[in-house]
DNA sequence: GGCCCGTGCCCAAGATCGTCGACCACGACG
DNA sequence: CGTCGTGGTCGACGATCTTGGGCACGGGCC
């Protein structure tokens, strides 16, 4: 058969070709033009790793989803159970640059989503994430080995509240008052 | 001098031909394109009333913000102020067919507030009006006559939350559980 | 009543985008 | 050593927003 290269790693490859171009123009520059250019191959040459933008930007939030991931497994788990709580939740909101940039992304995954089925799809996955992380906060808060569903609906939709003001809004919603937000929120559910 | 057209009659005219697009094909339809042809005219005719397609997103928004006003001071206020709270604050939740879609532009428009200056202005006024009915429950509930202004924001995260989950997951956050998850908050607020 | 010129509008083109088809090159397998 | 499938490029297509040039109309002025 003819030459034979890895697709994953190439996938990997051209994803962290479009980070380059996210974190230094802007998820609005993300091209696959730009993108291709960034990573010195033809636009057609993407085709075969990702068949559409909609693929390219799936591929990113799963990129973005992995980061919070990870942030949130390397966490040491020091402290009170309201203190781990925060700090967990805190790595599902964009507090810095590189976050933001992320957050980016989700947006405007959230906006093609309402007509693209895979963008779509891919938000309701990482939405479950946030929703899993939600659920683990409020646990370990009320002690409970089984959390309140609506009280963990509720924390997730002000975690993407609080994400969606500190993206459109630095000015008014920076990291130090997101922080402070989400610890009130978190003390009024542990209070009752 | 030449023949004289009312351009805000215009400007309501082809918004009013931008929403039967927006109503019947989604937001993803409303190009310059298809809104010019719902009205009968020539892409070109759009640009004497608005230069950019943002322009147009904008002028939409603010629609979206006066029929928002509109439902909110045509509430009787009739009840306790827990329920007039709930009340208020329900009307500016994607609660049915018609608000899904102006909360449809409202999420589009915050995409492309990242890029464009224009939408990013029109986005900060929107979302000082939420600010301010969310202060305003907060006055409502506490008795005070200045509301806190972190719970004022709390609040109002909480609430672009559920309309983003309404939003972009409607089977997992129907109106219902919506309304019910708002209740919940400001029954918390009520508490304390 | 007739001329002017500014407004309103259309046509066509430019720029950029995502996507696709046709074609070429390389290299592993038979 | 030949074959053919994979990888890659080029060019083109269609759609989009935007822009410039030009035509028509009609109100104001002489």
């Amino acid at each position: 058969m003819p030459k034979i290269v890895d697709h994953d790693a190439r996938r990997a490859e051209l994803a962290r070709a479009m980070w380059r171009v996210v974190y230094r123009d802007g998820v609005g520059a993300a091209t696959v033009r730009s993108i291709a250019a960034e990573a010195g191959w033809s636009p057609s040459a993407l085709r075969h790793y990702f068949a559409t933008q909609t693929e390219l930007l799936v591929f990113a939030m799963e990129h973005v989803q992995a980061e919070a991931a990870e942030r949130i497994a390397a966490d040491d788990r020091t402290g009170s159970p309201r203190e781990v709580a925060q700090r967990v939740l805190e790595h599902l909101l964009p507090l810095d640059r590189q976050r933001v940039r992320e957050a980016e992304v989700w947006l405007l995954l959230a906006a093609r989503a309402q007509t693209d089925p895979a963008a779509r799809a891919r938000m309701a996955e990482a939405d479950d994430g946030i929703r899993r992380a939600a659920e683990f906060a409020v646990c370990l808060l009320t002690g409970e080995p089984a959390p309140d569903p609506d009280v963990a609906a509720g924390l997730h939709a002000l975690l993407d509240g609080l994400a969606l003001h500190a993206l459109l809004h630095p000015e008014r919603m920076p990291p130090a008052r997101a922080r402070a937000l989400l610890g009130a929120h978190l003390d009024t559910l542990a209070a009752s």
